[in-house]
DNA sequence: TCAATCCGTATC
DNA sequence: ATACGGATTGAC
């Protein structure tokens, strides 16, 4: 506010009369305009402002900082992009109003990033912005950084000490790939060495990522590391302090909270920290000077962001290496279709280990077939649906330590399926779908309740029924009738245990949430493998030899007697894929079936996701591309009145086609154009 | 001829 | 959302 109003005649006249017309505030004297990101959420207002800076506010305007502006007749956060000397705009400049805080959050690199990952998925800066600086906490900013438990970093005075133990100039893991000395030497000279890491199996891959951060850290530069779940994070963290010595690294998770959230936030953005490991929202983290990025397991859907405009961690991570030139490193028991892509490209190297090493750390995998000759002779096993051979294995396992049963998903009634031909089992009266009964009772329609008597496939005439999916929670309880004495214990859902010790126990879990073994498991079983493979998903067989490979990769090497039963069809190339320990070629083959199909990464989609009516007013506004082609619009399954549209275009023409979506959206937001589309641009999941 | 009102558009 | 400008309408 300005003191200097139009004084003596509002006194004289007894009123105090408003001194905005008679007095502008005084100008900054230096860069008195600052270029600010206001936070609205419309397409055609993506774009900097200009605002005057008022002298009062010169020293805390910094480029980076949450300030509060009026726009458009209400007052809005925005960030600071940067300070210029004068505006191009014509009309007259509003005053900034409030910088909330002059703690630069929003560094330089890390807008630009944004700006980039928004043009890359046809989105706005502000919603990436949304997902890349964390809430501020008032207090938090204003304390100083206190030191804390595991992972928190030393107070800002003076250096970090470099207490490394010798063990982290260690090639360490790396010694058994066949580039793994050269990648690390490279990172420790400051070079920019990018690599597909298939990792051997029983990879102690938080060890790996720790010495290739530590490999990172003595050139002298940053590193990030991002991993799909809380669980992963721990194991990272173990790993970092051991090698690494106490607080030269800091976690960043969503879950830590709002005030440790942001405090560990600016810890590294004022450069305490060198050092990040996290999950999804990490990937946005400002660590400085950055020398290495690494994604763990990147066909974890769990790094595809549900929030718009739907950034997968995989592909801002790449976006950084690419902006920066820094290190990039995508690893995993599985390789993505997406990793074959870049290897297919030359833009990344192999990461592979040695066959020998494979051969020498792998478990024996078999297949057991799942027809009804095979089924187990035991009675108690047969009730479980167990063939034969994967029974006895089992057993032998379990007299040696804990066997891993991978469950496909939880849920105990699923629907049924012919036994012979697989296809869906229907109600013979109102098709709904046959459900089991529980305890014994026999099958019926989960639509109109009536029980299935003497059913038949209309399909192929078959008579008998199979359960395909079956929850952790049912094979559990039939594990334990099938072996009696032996605890079973479940991971999956909101139940996940991270670790198990070296007893035999049966451990049913869910992908993605299998327990570590303490000395790693005697024995796996694969079950339902056909049901993985026929999900209607184009990721369908990458998703299932990820999913067994990281089961496969926490049981004990084939010398230690380690063992993996798959249950399935030995013909199926994807099985085939696990028998080798070959996730390339798999990756390889899912590749060249993308090119075949025209689906990414061998080209750019995207989806367009709404109301009938604003789905086709959109894509009416959409420039395409030349030879876009333009698939549906069908209407979604679950939902009613809800369609989808895809369009499809030649991998060089991605840009194009983001920049068309995005210029499209912004005059539909113009016209404030009613009905919501949801914009995807390479979904994580395509049905 | 002028003011009240409507509509479209920009938002610094 | 709100504010503004230009066009439109209606009353004097």
């Amino acid at each position: 506010m300005t003191e200097d109003d139009g004084g003596q005649l509002a006194l004289v006249r007894g009123k105090v009369r408003k001194p905005r017309a008679a007095s502008p505030q005084q100008p900054a004297p230096e860069l008195p305009v600052a270029r600010v990101l206001v936070d609205v959420p419309l397409a055609h207002l993506d774009r900097p402002f200009d605002y005057l800076v008022p002298e009062r506010l010169h020293a805390t305007c910094v480029p980076g900082a949450r300030v509060r502006v009026r726009f458009a007749g209400q007052d809005l956060d925005g960030f600071v992009l940067e300070r210029v000397a004068e505006s191009d705009h014509r009309g007259r400049l509003a005053p900034l109003r409030r910088v909330v805080s002059a703690e630069p959050v929003l560094a330089p690199e890390i807008a630009r990033l944004a700006r980039r990952v928004a043009d890359r998925y046809a989105g706005t800066l502000a919603d990436v912005l949304r997902l890349a600086v964390p809430p501020r906490h008032a207090r938090v900013e204003g304390a100083a950084q206190k030191p804390a438990s595991d992972s928190t970093p030393k107070p800002a005075d003076g250096e970090v000490p470099d207490a490394r133990p010798a063990d982290a100039l260690r090639p360490g893991p790396w010694g058994s790939y066949q580039t793994g000395v050269a990648f690390l030497e490279a990172l420790r000279r400051g070079d920019g060495p990018r690599a597909v890491w298939t990792a051997a199996p029983g990879e102690d891959w938080p060890a790996a990522l720790a010495h290739a951060a530590a490999a990172t850290l003595a050139g002298g530069r940053g590193v990030l590391v991002v991993v799909p779940d809380q669980r992963d994070v721990a194991r990272l963290d173990a790993a970092f302090g051991e090698l690494l010595g106490p607080d030269r690294h800091v976690v960043l998770t969503a879950e830590l909270g709002p005030a440790e959230r942001y405090r560990r936030f600016l810890a590294v953005r004022r450069g305490g920290v060198r050092c990040v490991v996290g999950t999804r929202s990490a990937a946005f983290a400002p660590v400085a000077d950055l020398g290495l990025v690494a994604c763990w397991d990147d066909g974890d859907d769990l790094h595809a962001e549900p929030r718009a405009p739907y950034p997968h961690v995989r592909e801002v991570l790449l976006l950084r290496a690419h902006e920066s030139g820094c290190a990039a490193l995508l690893g995993g028991f599985a390789c993505t279709a997406e990793g074959a892509h870049l290897l297919a490209t030359g833009w990344a190297r192999p990461l592979a280990p040695e066959r020998a090493v494979v051969r020498e750390r792998g478990p024996r995998v078999v297949v057991a077939g799942d027809n009804d000759t095979d089924l187990a002779r035991d009675p108690a096993a047969r009730g479980v649906r167990l063939p034969h051979r994967a029974f006895e294995q089992a057993r032998a396992a379990l007299g040696s330590g804990p066997v891993l049963v991978q469950v496909p998903r939880s849920g105990y009634l699923p629907a049924l399926a012919c036994q012979t031909c697989r296809g869906p089992a229907r109600c013979a009266a109102c098709a709904g779908p046959l459900q089991l009964g529980s305890a014994g009772a026999p099958p019926s329609c989960g639509w109109c309740g009536r029980p299935a008597v003497s059913w038949r496939c209309p399909n192929c005439g078959g008579g008998r029924l199979r359960a395909p999916v079956v929850g952790a929670g049912r094979t559990a309880e039939e594990l334990g009738r099938a072996f009696p004495r032996v605890p079973v214990r479940t991971s999956g859902g909101p139940r996940v245990l991270s670790t198990v010790g070296a007893e035999p126990a049966l451990v049913v879990a869910t992908p993605g949430a299998e327990p570590v073994a303490e000395g790693g498991y005697a024995g796996a079983l694969l079950l339902d493998s056909w049901l993985a493979l026929a999900r209607a998903d184009l990721r369908a067989g990458e998703e299932a030899l990820r999913r067994w490979l990281n089961a496969a990769a926490l049981v004990r090497p084939a010398r230690a007697g380690g063992s993996v039963v798959v249950v399935g069809e030995p013909a199926s190339p994807t099985i085939q894929a696990l028998l080798r320990w070959s996730p390339q070629a798999q990756a390889e083959r899912e590749l060249a079936e993308r090119e075949a199909a025209r689906f990414p990464p061998a080209v750019r989609l995207a989806t367009l996701t709404g109301a009938p009516d604003a789905v086709r007013d959109l894509a009416g506004l959409v420039e395409l591309p030349p030879g876009t082609e333009v698939l549906g619009p069908v209407p979604q399954a679950a939902e009613d009145e809800v369609v989808r549209l895809v369009l499809r275009v030649r991998w060089a023409d991605g840009a194009r086609l983001s920049a068309a979506l995005k210029a499209a959206q912004a005059v539909r937001s113009a016209r404030k154009a009613p009905g919501p589309v949801r914009v995807q641009v390479d979904p994580a999941v395509l049905g």
